[in-house]
DNA sequence: ACGGTGACGAGAT
DNA sequence: TATCTCGCCACCG
């Protein structure tokens, strides 16, 4: 489902959960993608909280990789590092694609 | 079987 | 807005 979310978008864990049947399994999605391996093709950088940050901050090394990564693509961060939904959230495998 | 933990989320204070 | 509390699902000791 992650490899689904097209370049320059992102979604949140909740969404994931949603669209894969288990509304309530953000937490889940989240361990799925921590568990990916570092050549991974799965671009888990564009996976991140409700609140539109990235959720990668309190954990290792990779604190700002992931926003680095975002940025490529183009995303914008707010001056507190949100993302902006309205700009950038993948409307779901459904919506339009 | 039981309790603790985590890349989460929503509601209450 | 920031913080706290509870619910959730799956893994681990």
């Amino acid at each position: 489902m992650v490899a689904q979310i097209p370049y320059g978008k992102v979604a949140t864990y909740g969404q994931i959960a949603l669209y894969l049947g288990h509304p309530r399994a953000a937490r889940t999605v989240g361990w799925a993608l921590h568990a990916l391996r570092e050549g991974t093709e799965i671009p888990w950088h564009r996976v991140i909280n409700s609140q539109g940050r990235v959720s990668t901050s309190y954990l290792t090394h990779s604190a700002d990789l992931q926003s680095a990564m975002l940025e490529e693509e183009g995303i914008v961060f707010d001056e507190r590092g949100v993302v902006d939904f309205a700009l950038y959230r993948w409307e779901g495998p459904t919506g339009g694609g």
